[in-house]
RNA sequence: GACCCUAUGGUCUAGCGGUUAGGACACCUCCCUUUCACGGAGGUAGCCCGGGUUCGAUUCCCGGUAGGGUCGCCA
């Protein structure tokens, strides 16, 4: 099958052969803007992102919006927070305030019209295509052609059963094949690094850059990405947005972590390091072939080790933001106060959106109680006796410090004979409402006294709890 | 259906003609502990199948199977 013959092979191999190893890359990113940032279309931004910045090329976005039902601003909005957030910076195309970077624009297809119909007409002229039906259909090469694939190897097409392909419909619309190459071509990319599923479609692209007489682009095409499941993941399925992960709490450099992961090795056993770090050892060749299935464990794991490495700083103006995010509006309450529970909660935060949850009993009065926990700790023989014990123990402390509220307790347990577990769960329980939450000495040390009395006393009040 | 790509534990991967097949996630056990986590220490689990080539195949070749992709006047 796979001939060296050399009449099998097309002429647009020699061109390859003839580049000079010190071109300047160009990579693209060309998403359509369907309203939403595919994790798939991400990864592959990610790729050429990593390429270009490795070989100290030019990354560029075009915007593939010729489908103008879904060309709406704020789709294309969606692309531009989607790569900003990963961290990943173009060098050419148009810029989020509206201008444009780069020479070899429009970088909108939809204002690239003239430029098509140019070529259309080349094609045309030299009789390389023809119009039937209103429509244009170019005449496809019926050879065998091999596309030199940076991942794939030489990959073999046969071709000569290929039917004509449309370039302008009826409608007078180029279709995606035609704007593909001509905007590559008149972009001057010289890597043209996209999902495996363009892999089919690279013969008809490469006929077609060989017909205007132009060198095509190296090709590169990276495996796909699967659900967990192993099936094509689309734009449905959980998880398949960027913006998921945008207000779900994830760190940006996590996800982008991960998504390096999928295809991609260090091969050095380790699964965290910095961008930089892979910008250094990213190759094409090295990328590998098969399919990845999405692993949000891993994702979630590879989330927490960003979130454990976090300055505290930037922790908590990254809380802040998602309780703001979350509604939780802290004008009235004492900042300080806010900071120190950020701060004892974070040991119990692997992503953030589970900050406000953790941080609820912080910030209200009318927290709700676990029924669970209510009924298992409090429901039982003795525990108002016990809640009134700790009460009363930490009213007469002399001061207020985890310590202190720890040796208070451990003494109370002692002198009533009880486990120290008998009396910090039901403290846990009537200062908070949840059976599970962080060092429960350090939580009464930042609720404070005044706070921590009134919220015992409150929960004594519940008499239907205890039995009398 | 035709054509193309792929195939290492459940998942992501390293490796490779001769290895006790390495790491990570997940899972299980134990330790730590006021809870849940975290952390620490262990553990279960893998080269898709069948033929070749070879002294020797997870590794190379062929076939099968499975998964994915492409066959639009979608992108």
């Amino acid at each position: 099958m796979a001939q060296v013959n050399s009449a099998l092979v097309c002429p647009e191999r020699l061109w390859h052969q003839g580049r000079l190893m010190s071109e300047a890359v160009r990579v693209r990113f060309a998403p359509s803007p369907t309203g939403l940032l595919h994790i798939g279309g991400a990864r592959t931004a990610l790729f050429n992102w990593l390429y270009a910045r490795a070989k100290g090329g030019s990354f560029i976005l075009r915007i593939e919006d010729t489908d103008a039902a879904r060309n709406t601003p704020e789709a294309v909005a969606i692309i531009f927070d989607g790569l900003r957030w990963l961290g990943l910076d173009w060098d050419e195309g148009p810029m989020p305030d509206g201008s444009t970077r780069g020479e070899r624009g429009p970088y909108f297809q939809s204002q690239r019209g003239e430029i098509y119909h140019r070529y259309i007409g080349r094609l045309l002229e030299e009789g390389k295509a023809y119009e039937e039906d209103g429509a244009v259909k170019f005449r496809t090469p019926k050879t065998p052609c091999t596309v030199p694939d940076l991942i794939c190897g030489e990959v073999s097409f046969d071709r000569t059963m290929d039917p004509d392909l449309v370039i302008r419909r009826k409608n007078g619309a180029p279709v995606f094949h035609l704007v593909n190459v001509v905007d590559d071509l008149e972009m001057g990319v010289t890597h043209v690094i996209r999902g495996e599923d363009h892999l089919s479609n690279t013969p008809k692209h490469l006929a077609l850059f060989e017909a205007f007489g132009a060198t095509p682009p190296h090709y590169a095409h990276i495996p796909l990405i699967l659900n967990a499941n192993g099936s094509k993941m689309s734009k449905r399925d959980e998880g398949a947005s960027i913006g998921e992960y945008m207000t779900g709490g994830y760190l940006p450099s996590a996800v982008r972590n991960y998504l390096c992961l999928l295809g991609w090795s260090p091969k050095d056993n380790r699964e965290i390091l910095p961008i930089e770090e892979v910008v250094a050892k990213f190759d094409l060749p090295q990328i590998k072939r098969s399919n990845a299935r999405f692993d949000l464990n891993k994702l979630f794991w590879v989330n927490g080790e960003y979130w454990k490495g976090l300055s505290d700083g930037d922790y908590l103006t990254f809380a802040r933001q998602l309780m703001a995010d979350h509604g939780q509006h802290l004008t009235g309450t004492d900042p300080e106060y806010v900071d120190k529970a950020l701060r004892l909660i974070r040991e119990k935060i692997k992503i953030g959106r589970d900050v406000p949850e953790w941080m609820a009993p912080f910030l209200t009065e009318a927290f709700p109680y676990d029924e669970a926990a209510v009924t298992k700790v409090l429901k039982t023989q003795g525990a108002r006796e016990r809640l009134e014990a700790i009460r009363q123990a930490l009213a007469g402390l002399p001061d207020w410090t985890a310590e202190s509220c720890e040796r208070a307790i451990q003494a109370l347990a002692g002198s009533l004979g009880v486990k120290t577990a008998a009396l910090v769960h039901p403290c846990r329980l009537g200062v908070s409402g949840q059976p599970v939450g962080p060092s429960l000495y350090h939580m009464l040390e930042v609720m404070g006294r005044e706070r921590v009395l009134a919220r015992l006393d409150r929960t004594l009040a519940h008499t239907e709890w205890f039995g009398t």
